[in-house]
DNA sequence: GTTAAAATATACTTTTTAGTATAAAATTGT
DNA sequence: ACAATTTTATACTAAAAAGTATATTTTAAC
């Protein structure tokens, strides 16, 4: 069983994660995480040395949760189809995420971009490492004949995993799921296309 | 002529704009700004009210520097297709943008949405106005026999711009430009695959 | 060129936020 | 159950950021 302390910590990284995800990491104070968790300073700092290692933590436990959550969603499915199609429905409600306030791979590619480069090296090899597995998951349907040889994975992957970010960002500022649902139906029948 | 304080407050806004697109608006601090334009508060206060005017005047102006120049970039060509093409070339280098940072479009979507009713507003507005032209563009299109009337301009203008915003940030994340181009390409090909 | 108005600079106060020192309470191994 | 250790709370200091008051300079109309 997790000691007291592991449990506080990751309460405090469960709680502070949506803020961060909503207010992002330069909109976010610490008084924000001490009202929202209810915990004092005292208690905060025993378990975080300042600010940037919260916030470096904070991030990486959105990122860790995101990618274990899209991991389990896509090996659920059998067929390279199955699983790219279960990838993009978990896309599906771009208001109400996983993670409150949008998609964190998202989120924080955006801001840290210029601005906080440890992060951004984060990001960037979750990032990486989502497209390698798209492509895997792609090259493994054709070798197996389930898509043919004229689908460029790497393109696909791209593409598809560039218009749903895009989408969700689009969905959420103007309030309005539906074209994102028209999207991900659209991405669908591209790859569809594809099948032998 | 525009009087001094007019250049001075433009002086103010063309500066602090790549400030704000790089860093966020919760990024950006009073200071920040007085250190780029070398002015003093007192300055600075006589044309503002104080931050959140600042920000939303910030924001405003680059939203629509952006929105003029790709307004300007697209009513160059003749053809429909020569405007959607050249929406798309606009994009064609996400590392080095217009306004240093990436998108002001989307970097203020991600940081207004949960944060900033009043400029989430706003950049709803120019998403809603950017998406109606390009639908018209395309419908336009169809009308003079350029794409065939299988081409659904809503779902298209949705997904370009949106596989086009989500592959900047992915590209500057990832520093390196090569999907960018080959997404641009791809997106092309696809318009192409409705032209009769 | 003089003068009223506007713009800008300087020096300050207030507020917010981050961080620390220390004491009290709770946990855990014996 | 007790003692050592860890965790948590309180009250403080330090730094950063926003905002203001007032003086000085500059602009532009006469």
């Amino acid at each position: 069983m997790l000691s007291k302390a592991e449990r506080t910590k990751q309460f405090i990284l469960e709680t502070a994660a949506p803020l961060y995800n909503e207010k992002g990491i330069s909109g976010v104070s610490i008084d924000d995480v001490l009202a929202a968790t209810k915990l004092t300073k005292g208690c905060l700092y025993g378990h975080f040395e300042g600010k940037e290692d919260l916030s470096a933590q904070v991030v990486d436990y959105s990122l860790t949760k995101m990618a274990e959550k899209i991991s389990r969603v896509v090996l659920n499915e059998k067929t390279a189809k199955g699983k790219i199609f279960a990838f993009m429905d978990f896309y599906k409600n771009p208001i109400d995420t996983y993670i409150s306030g949008g998609c964190p791979f998202f989120n924080t590619a955006v801001e840290a971009d210029d601005n906080f480069p440890d992060i951004k090296k984060k990001v960037a090899a979750r990032l990486q490492f989502g497209q390698e597995s798209l492509i895997s998951i792609l090259e493994e349907g054709k070798q197996n004949g389930e898509f043919t040889r004229r689908l460029d994975s790497a393109i696909f992957a791209f593409k598809m995993f560039a218009a749903i970010e895009g989408g969700i960002v689009m969905s959420r500022t103007l309030n309005d799921a539906k074209m994102m649902h028209k999207l991900i139906k659209n991405l669908k029948e591209e790859l569809d296309s594809y099948t032998v």
